[in-house]
RNA sequence: GGCGCGUUCGUCUAGCGGCCAAGGACACGGCCCUCUCAAGGCCGAGAUCACGGGUUCGAAUCCCGUACGCGCUACCA
């Protein structure tokens, strides 16, 4: 089929996936499925040098995780050198391109001379290779593409509307490197035609290079695909966005505790909004809503807050048992220091209710919970004692706690509740002040989930050795 | 330096010639609710739409210029 929407998702393997880069993969993900299209996965691993072990994998698991998944791939460009090295030869074979014997150091003195001297006509490389006809291959050399010397390359930006460049000022770029790999642009432009690419969506700091790709389809007798550059994603001193301003990595997101609704409702608003009003949205909506000719054109700063909210609203409108699901891998893959024991599924859904509205990013429930999943609670004296009390007074509001707790038929949070506002009532102090003392004997803690359901959770006999020790230690 | 792109509350954004002396959200402040922490509810502060010229009866919205910012300018992608 002709008409047929292909995308493809293209990073290159030098480091762990960028948020950046998600967002890119995001946009070209629900562009395909809005459209019944296919959504391909290539890697880019022409750079032997700056590749790094893993760095595939990693963007593969992150692709799973977040549920973008792909019709094809993924394809590595390593993997398909005669693919280039043909295309390459056809352009050589027509003038389009030469082999150029000029040394790094030649290069590297050329354009040291030349910004000293502000030569403005000087662009990148002196085209010395493309006038001596000089076809020597046994030379170590690269090829360069001739690009046209006159004209502009116009074209058509699905964000951006018309761009244009004017030729001269592209210089006569690499399209083979020394080592038989081809760069970045000569792979790129070979892939997406071999691959029948029909829209390519990257990030706007690629918006310079296009005239060097277009004339490139151009020479080798390619249709153009359409081009729509996304803005870009920025710190918060709008520079582009790097690690020294927080996390980039999807893999260190992932660690601390935010879910893939999240991430994905978050970057879908980076650039894209769908009215004045709507925030939240679930996968399907964002592929019914989302448009792609309807972007913001500048770069929009990362703001953590505002992904923590859009993680905390989905956590909480997530059902229990899902988010008990979340819960129990994040913990396998992130065991919480303070737990003495793994939580079982089974405990991971019990205390799912207790948390999951005080929550904005996962990592954030062992400090709340710590109490049930530790052998034994700290603290002090003097944290037991609440305001207006002292160490008689909290030691008999124990005992009366104690008893109340015992004499309860149905241990459940309501009764459990009436029973303890009874004898705060009973020992004439305020509600506050019984509670919090038995926060701190329950749990060790000063913040916590409700009480109420804390001692439904624990159980009578757990609830009952704890306040014991707490006598005991007000006792010695 | 050259080239390109961009510019609405701190941040993400709505706005596509009159409905805007600019709406929503995050963050922030206050109040309510309340066993702590959250969540929730209500209220508030916050942008003369970068600046200057046009075009028009009328401009945040169209055009031009200036400034500023960012990106690219590698045998990186």
């Amino acid at each position: 089929m002709q008409n047929e929407i292909r995308v493809r998702f293209a990073p290159s393997p030098t480091g762990d996936p960028h948020l950046g880069s998600i967002r890119t993969a995001l946009f070209n993900w629900l562009f395909a499925q809005q459209n019944n299209g296919k959504f391909i996965l290539r890697i880019e691993d022409t750079d032997q040098s700056r590749k790094q072990h893993n760095s595939d994998q990693k963007m593969i698991t992150a692709l799973k995780w977040l549920g973008l998944d792909w019709d094809e791939g993924p394809y590595y460009q390593s993997k398909r050198l005669e693919k280039y090295h043909t295309a390459i030869d056809t352009l050589i074979k027509n003038n389009k391109a030469y082999r150029c014997y000029c040394s790094p150091e030649r290069l590297d003195n050329l354009r040291k001379q030349n910004s000293k001297n502000h030569d403005k006509k000087f662009i990148g490389y002196d085209k010395l290779c493309r006038k001596n006809s000089n076809l020597e291959t046994s030379k170590p050399h690269v090829v360069r593409f001739a690009m046209p010397e006159t004209g502009k390359t116009i074209f058509n930006d699905i964000v951006r509307n018309e761009v244009s460049f004017q030729n001269e000022l592209s210089e006569d770029f690499i399209i083979l490197k020394s080592d038989n790999f081809p760069t970045y642009h000569l792979a790129n432009v070979v892939d997406d035609n071999d691959m029948k690419i029909s829209h390519v969506f990257r990030a706007e700091e690629w918006l310079p290079s296009t005239p060097k790709h277009i004339n490139l389809y151009n020479a080798l007798g390619y249709p153009i695909p359409k081009y729509g550059h996304l803005p870009m994603l920025l710190s918060s001193d709008r520079t582009k966005l790097s690690k020294r301003h927080g996390a980039t990595s999807i893999i260190d997101l992932i660690n601390i505790g935010y879910i893939p609704i999240g991430l994905i409702n978050f970057l879908a608003l980076l650039g894209w909004s769908l009215d004045d009003k709507t925030e939240i949205f679930q996968t399907e909506e964002l592929i019914k809503n989302f448009d792609i000719h309807d972007l913001t054109k500048s770069g929009a700063v990362v703001d953590y807050e505002k992904l923590s909210w859009i993680n905390g609203y989905h956590i909480r409108s997530l059902d229990p048992d899902s988010l008990a699901k979340q819960i129990y891998e994040f913990w396998e893959l992130n065991p919480p220091k303070n737990f003495d024991t793994s939580p079982t599924m089974e405990e991971t859904k019990k205390i799912v209710p207790l948390i999951q509205n005080r929550i904005k990013i996962l990592s954030e429930i062992s400090e709340y919970i710590g109490f049930y999943f530790k052998k034994s609670i700290d603290y002090t004296i003097e944290e037991l004692i609440q305001k207006g009390m002292d160490l008689q007074s909290t030691k008999i509001a124990l005992e009366a706690s104690k008893s109340a707790l015992n004499s309860i038929t149905k241990f459940d949070s309501v009764s459990i509740e009436t029973s303890l506002r009874n004898t705060a009532i009973e020992l004439q102090i305020k509600p506050g002040q019984l509670l919090s003392t038995l926060r701190v004997s329950l749990t060790g803690q000063k913040i916590s989930p409700s009480l109420f359901e804390i001692i439904e959770l624990n159980g009578i006999d757990k609830t009952i050795e704890r306040i014991n020790i707490s006598i005991e230690k007000m006792t010695t």
